[in-house]
DNA sequence: CCGTAGTGGTGTATATAGTACACTACTAGC
DNA sequence: GCTAGTAGTGTACTATATACACCACTACGG
């Protein structure tokens, strides 16, 4: 037990973990195994523990409640409606995380497509709308979409996947010349293999 | 006293309230009363009190601390670092603040030029710098400069202003065509009154 | 009254970035 | 050899950002 001269909220960390599936954006969810909330489907979140840094909490929930090891994530906002939980107030500080496509997920928490979401359980539909609107404000000025790509990757896969994210299609020559003008990523001397198609370069974030 | 099973941190708002005074960006700060860092400059701040959404709370240390009113807020990022208070863990909701120039502010806490700023305590130094960087990284892209100004300016006054936040000069003529451009005021019919100039156009934020 | 300091207000030329748009070529599989 | 799917390329147009200079108005001081 612990105690305190003044009431203080619970602490939690939750993570808006975003992949591109099958040409869409997908969001990781787990079916709440208990009350408040059992059954219904909820963002991946924990309680920060006694002197643990926020970003720990993030890593140790990725972990234990989704399987997955270190990827990109960053703090998305904090949200502190005394009533978002309805057993006690508890302070949710919001992640946002991205997988790459090649990462082969098998962990125990379930992809949903964003815009076929089920209904959530606490306020996590709008911890999502938020993580979702900073994901595509931030695609088009700076690196973020390059954090679903796996280590090599043609344009044509990026591009694909933007289109994904933004739910709207790009055109290719524009989407080709903005990309190298922006030196977002880097050209390798290897070329894709596979597929009905001409052998692609192969590109690599930059550095 | 409040019990708990697990370890809570305590939580705090703390507030980087800024104004454009003497053609310099200006940050709030308060002498700190007690130990820890009794005696230095720290952000005003407070503990959320049960039940007390953050807003409130960040509503309630402006008056408190700084005896201001209602005034342009918004969240700017949440401090977790385990030892970022030598007393307990003590998390921190920074809010970022922004003062019209007429405000006439005449409360207990003192202005400082964010490029002269004292030794602060706590991590709070880091936490302007993060505010700075956000209000700069905004002014080109939102309405957020406006907050710095009266109800009704003239655009000198809000190009000096502007120049103030990103501490560099701007361009008259292009800076009146991209202000027009970007809707971002409305023309009044009225006219700047006194100093030794001609009379100015005045305008007013848009809706 | 005249000079000065300080601001108001304006336009054009150039460079850069964004947008619209279509065709040929390569590869695998049927 | 046909088809499906992707790779790769250029140009014209539009919009936006940048660089840059002068005259006019008003208050105030000498």
């Amino acid at each position: 037990m612990f105690s305190y001269e003044f009431a203080r909220p619970a602490v939690t960390v939750d993570l808006v973990t975003f992949a591109v599936r099958d040409d869409a954006l997908n969001v990781l969810l787990i079916e709440r195994p208990e009350e408040p909330f059992k059954g219904t489907w909820t963002l991946p979140g924990g309680f920060v523990h006694d002197r643990e840094p926020l970003e720990a909490t993030a890593l140790r929930v990725l972990a234990s409640k989704a399987d997955l090891g270190e990827v990109f994530r960053e703090q998305l906002f904090t949200f502190g409606d005394p009533d978002r939980d309805p057993r006690d107030r508890v302070l949710s500080v919001a992640y946002l995380a991205a997988l790459a496509s090649d990462h082969g997920y098998d962990g125990p928490a379930t992809w949903f497509r964003v815009d076929e979401l089920p209904e959530l359980g606490f306020d996590h539909r709008k911890i999502v709308d938020v993580a979702v609107e900073r994901l595509r404000g931030k695609l088009s000025y700076t690196g973020i979409g390059l954090e679903f790509m796996p280590a090599e990757f043609t344009l044509g896969e990026l591009q694909k996947s933007w289109e994904a994210v933004l739910d709207k299609p790009l055109d290719k020559r524009n989407f080709r010349k903005s990309i190298v003008a922006r030196e977002l990523v880097v050209a390798t001397s290897r070329k894709s293999r596979g597929g009905a198609h001409p052998r692609a370069r192969l590109y690599r974030r930059r550095v």
